[in-house]
RNA sequence: GGGCAGUUAGCUCAGUUGGUAGAGCACCGCCUUCACACGGCGGGGGCCACAGGUUCAAGUCCUGUACUGCCCACCA
């Protein structure tokens, strides 16, 4: 600590040092007992094989801001950090590599394969949590928390045997989506739905007994051996006179029923439908409906199963091809057309799913749904609102939710049944013997759990449920969950209908939903794609505080963040000036400034520095309570660079000369205070280079010497200093500055260079303005750079000079030798006209006798104010004008 | 088929109760000023998608249209 500043900002070693401060020190691990109200989030657990991307990057910088800044404001912060086991993702990734091997996970057997996976866990689940911290996530390391930690196992156990007690959970045949590859059942909410281009084949079914035949369309000719009838719309009189007729299935021959549904879409096809429950979800609803034959053709693994007649041992697609053959060479195909359609995809591997019919484990969503409904926004307010709309109508809509997967990766379903008489028995501790015939031979059921049932209980269980610990008192429920939209189902809604059933309480008070991060084309990043931008990479190039800032600066509520490794770059800048304005503080502030009176203090550009600074505090504070991260950066970036840097300092510099004495003590107390507090307002965005330069700069004099005076991570916010906030004074600032822009302007336009001192004659509209700047004529003539300075109220202006208007005040630049007359009137006449403009739309407004009698009078006001400026600037450049014109045409006259 | 966003400067985006259109980057000039060239100063550039409506006043509120993107859904 105490280590001076380098001549350029070095991230990486800072980085570093900063981190392992943090962590030795435990400054982000709190106490339930100690003071303060109590803040808490808990963190989407990344997958224990993932690796940091962009999306983490964002989640975790807005949490992270959102955490330092609530330490900041005196709350008791806990961050609970934590990885997910992810069931499907984490056994694909390991049997990957087993493959590599020339094994799988059958040749290892379950033990075996399980035991594999978790030694995978202890090499690769670090890398993750070191990439948290690389971000510099301030999470409570000594609370990490991973989804089959045995704490969390017990959890797990204790909700799923609740639940089926409760009649919540329970075991039946239903028709799921199978994803052949991974092997297992998904959940609807699993399946990607991609479109797809495939045929649509037109069939003649014939009628039993030989009166004609029925027409049917589909895309899917294998599962036709499935077949249990035929369904037309009641109201289509096409086929009214079939109904009930008994059609004969091509091939295979058998009988199958025609029946009539509503759901049948009369448009679509030819309005004949063939049903085969066992092969669609919605074929399925209509079996159950119409109580027809269920026949499975095509098993688990994609082969056509003894049902399917001669097909029998074919693979779905062969068997496609082949019984098309078959129906074509019977003469029965009737059209071939091609269709665009939608088809379920695996999200973990990308394989076509198949409907399947088997025996699973289901959660009655349905009764936990309404009590997750009703909580919001009463109760859990989520932003932005706009996924209000959405949240409620998954909701309402929902289906029971398949939790069983056929993976060996996962929790165990707590439930084993009797070898000798069959009974099952769901209990939390694996049971010695059957419960009602004493048996010992019992079998656990084979499935594990979906990886989101462990999610779902995440705030709580990772707070140690179902004991009642000191966590749970104090921390639930958490504060604010921040987390994509798109695991808005998959995650969020769990855990509120969990954490409500559980513990009584939805589990956080406010959902923050952020963006998608995308690349600068919009598009989604992905490695397939290879636009994807490395967090890590970025880091190491850039500094970790650019990448954080950045992610901040863009994440306007509602709205996807377009990255470019530029934008990262440009903000390296930001960081960059703000070094720079430090060092340029401790150039002059080296020890601890005397503390001044600064409520009291004199100097228009130390009370205007000193106000902007109030304000700016009050900004930040209410942008990161309301979530408006992108108007929390934008205000310190602005009022850093734009006020601090570019006026602010160069109008102390004068001050800090040595011979200006009695400045000096003023002038390094405002720079180290200003400096201090900015540093602090930045510090949740950009907590490394800010921790050093705050180490760097002197402390309190008051100050005790601990870690609290150095480690800027625990430094309370700034207390609003209300004696500080100057309108007034600051509108004086303006003009000044104003003033000061008009005469570079000129330069600029004259083509004069900067350093080039010129005179300056300042004729004033009144005695208070006039006041005004012969009392900051030493601010005037440095940073307009002058050789000298008039100010008058009247006086006779040399005709060879440039000139501006501001606020009714003139700005005459003399001007020595030869002067472009003819380019000088063309500039007035130009800001002439532009003021001109702004008049007529004033007097607009005036001129109309409603806006005068139905505008409020402060609005009225403001605009009769701005017209009588208006017209005040226009008669001074008129005469302005009138002069150069006398001038040019004198010296017309001349030649 | 339903729902939700978006459309503002060349690009990416702000714009919180309606009251004089903003930023960053890019661009054009000038500047080796002792914190910073990852810099300084100045400048150009916009019928706020389109059409109506409410209002004294609309980028902002309402209705419709057109594109763009996302989510949900059982069209075989």
């Amino acid at each position: 600590m105490g280590d001076p500043l380098q001549k350029g900002y070095e991230p990486h070693n800072v980085e570093v040092k900063w981190r392992r401060h943090w962590e030795k020190t435990r400054a982000f691990t709190p106490d339930p007992d100690a003071p303060g109200e109590p803040f808490s989030i808990v963190i989407p657990p990344p997958n224990v094989t993932g690796a940091l991307h962009i999306g983490h990057a964002l989640n975790l910088t807005l949490i992270d801001v959102l955490c330092r800044h609530a330490r900041q404001k005196g709350k008791n912060v806990l961050w609970i950090p934590g990885t997910d086991h992810a069931g499907i993702a984490t056994q694909n990734v390991v049997e990957r590599s087993l493959a590599n091997e020339g094994a799988s996970r059958q040749s290892l057997g379950r033990w075996a394969f399980v035991k594999r996976i978790w030694e995978w866990r202890e090499d690769y689940g670090h890398r993750i949590l070191e990439q948290i911290s690389a971000m510099g996530a301030s999470v409570d390391w000594t609370r990490l928390r991973f989804t089959m930690d045995d704490g969390l196992s017990a959890a797990v156990r204790k909700v799923f045997v609740r639940l089926y007690n409760e009649g919540l959970i329970y075991k039946g045949d239903y028709i799921i989506n199978w994803c052949s590859r991974c092997h297992t059942a998904l959940a609807d909410d699993e399946v990607d739905h991609k479109p797809d281009r495939s045929k649509l084949w037109h069939i003649r079914y014939h009628l039993a007994d030989g009166s004609g035949h029925i027409v049917i369309a589909t895309t899917r000719p294998e599962t036709i051996p499935g077949d249990t009838a035929i369904c037309v719309h009641p109201e289509d009189t096409r086929y009214t006179h079939l109904i009930g007729k008994i059609a004969i299935l091509p091939v295979l021959n058998r009988e199958i029923p025609i029946i009539t549904d509503s759901y049948v879409d009369k448009e679509f096809g030819t309005g004949a439908l063939k049903v085969t429950p066992c092969h669609d979800h919605n074929d399925w609803m209509l079996g159950k409906k119409h109580d027809l034959a269920f026949i499975q053709v095509i098993d688990e693994n994609g082969i056509m199963t003894s049902e399917s007649g001669h097909y029998a041992g074919l693979t779905k697609q062969e068997c496609r091809e082949q019984i098309i053959i078959d129906i074509q060479a019977a003469g029965d195909i009737v059209e071939v057309s091609d269709i665009e359609h939608a088809i379920g995809h695996c999200y973990r591997c990308h394989t076509v799913l198949e409907p399947h019919v088997s025996t699973q484990w289901f959660v009655a969503v349905k009764k936990l749904s309404k009590a997750a409904h009703d909580a919001v926004p009463e109760l859990t307010q989520i932003f932005p609102e706009s996924w209000l709309k959405t949240y409620f109508h998954w909701l309402d809509n929902i289906r029971d939710w398949c939790i069983s997967r056929q993976i060996w990766w996962g929790h165990r379903i707590p439930a084993w049944t009797c070898a000798a008489c069959g009974t099952l028995t769901v209990v939390e501790k694996t049971p010695e013997v059957c419960p009602k015939c004493g048996d010992p031979r019992l079998a656990q059921d084979a499935d594990v759990l979906d990886t989101w049932f462990s999610s779902a209980l995440w705030p709580f269980s990772t707070m140690g449920w179902p004991d009642s610990t000191n966590d749970l008192a104090r921390w639930y429920p958490t504060s604010v969950l921040v987390t994509g939209f798109d695991i808005l189902f998959f995650w969020v809604a769990r855990m509120m209908m969990m954490g409500i059933h559980f513990m009584g309480t939805p589990p956080f008070r406010h959902v923050y939903l952020h963006a998608l991060v995308r690349d600068a084309d919009g598009r989604k990043m992905s490695k397939s794609t290879g636009n994807v931008i490395d967090p890590l990479e970025m880091i190491n190039k850039y500094g970790c505080d650019a990448l954080r800032f950045t992610l901040t600066a863009f994440a306007a509520m509602g709205r996807d963040i377009r990255l470019s490794e530029e934008r990262i770059e440009g903000y390296r800048h930001f960081v960059n000036k703000l070094w720079n304005a430090a060092r340029f503080v401790l150039l002059h502030v080296s020890d601890a400034p005397e503390p001044v009176d600064i409520e009291n203090v004199s100097g228009l550009h130390h009370q205007w520095i000193l106000h902007r600074l109030e304000t700016v505090k009050a900004q930040n504070d209410q942008a990161l309570t309301e979530y408006r991260f992108n108007d929390a950066a934008q205000t310190g970036y602005k009022f850093l660079w734009n006020e601090f840097c570019d006026w602010y300092l160069e109008l102390v510099k004068p001050d800090l000369d040595p011979k200006a004495e009695n400045q000096q003590r003023t002038v390094r107390y405002v720079l180290w205070l200003v400096l201090r507090e900015t540093l602090i307002l930045l510090h949740p965005i950009m907590p490394f280079v800010t921790a050093e330069i705050w180490q760097a700069l002197p402390a309190p004099q008051d100050a005790a010497a601990t870690d609290f005076g150095t480690d800027l991570a625990r430094e309370p916010y700034p207390a609003q200093r209300p004696g500080c906030v100057r309108k007034e004074q600051a509108q004086r600032m303006e003009f000044v500055q104003a003033v000061i822009v008009a005469v570079r302007t000129i330069k600029a336009e004259l083509n004069i260079a900067p350093s080039h001192k010129t005179k300056l004659i300042l004729i004033s509209a009144d005695s208070v303005h006039a006041a005004l700047l012969e009392e900051n004529r030493a601010m005037i003539m440095t940073l307009a750079r002058l050789e000298s300075l008039t100010t008058a109220t009247d006086i006779q202006v040399p005709k060879a000079s440039a000139s501006a208007v501001v606020q009714g005040c003139q700005i005459i630049v003399p001007l020595l030798g030869t002067v472009n007359l003819a380019g000088e009137l063309q500039r007035l006449e130009k800001e002439f006209t532009k003021l001109e403009k702004e008049l007529v739309t004033a007097n607009k407004n005036l001129l109309n006798e409603s806006f005068t009698t139905r505008a409020p009078a402060e609005v009225v006001e403001r605009e009769q104010k701005r017209a009588a400026k208006l017209m005040e600037s226009i008669t001074t450049l008129q005469s302005l004008k009138n002069r150069f014109a006398e001038a040019l045409a004198e010296e017309q006259t001349m030649e």
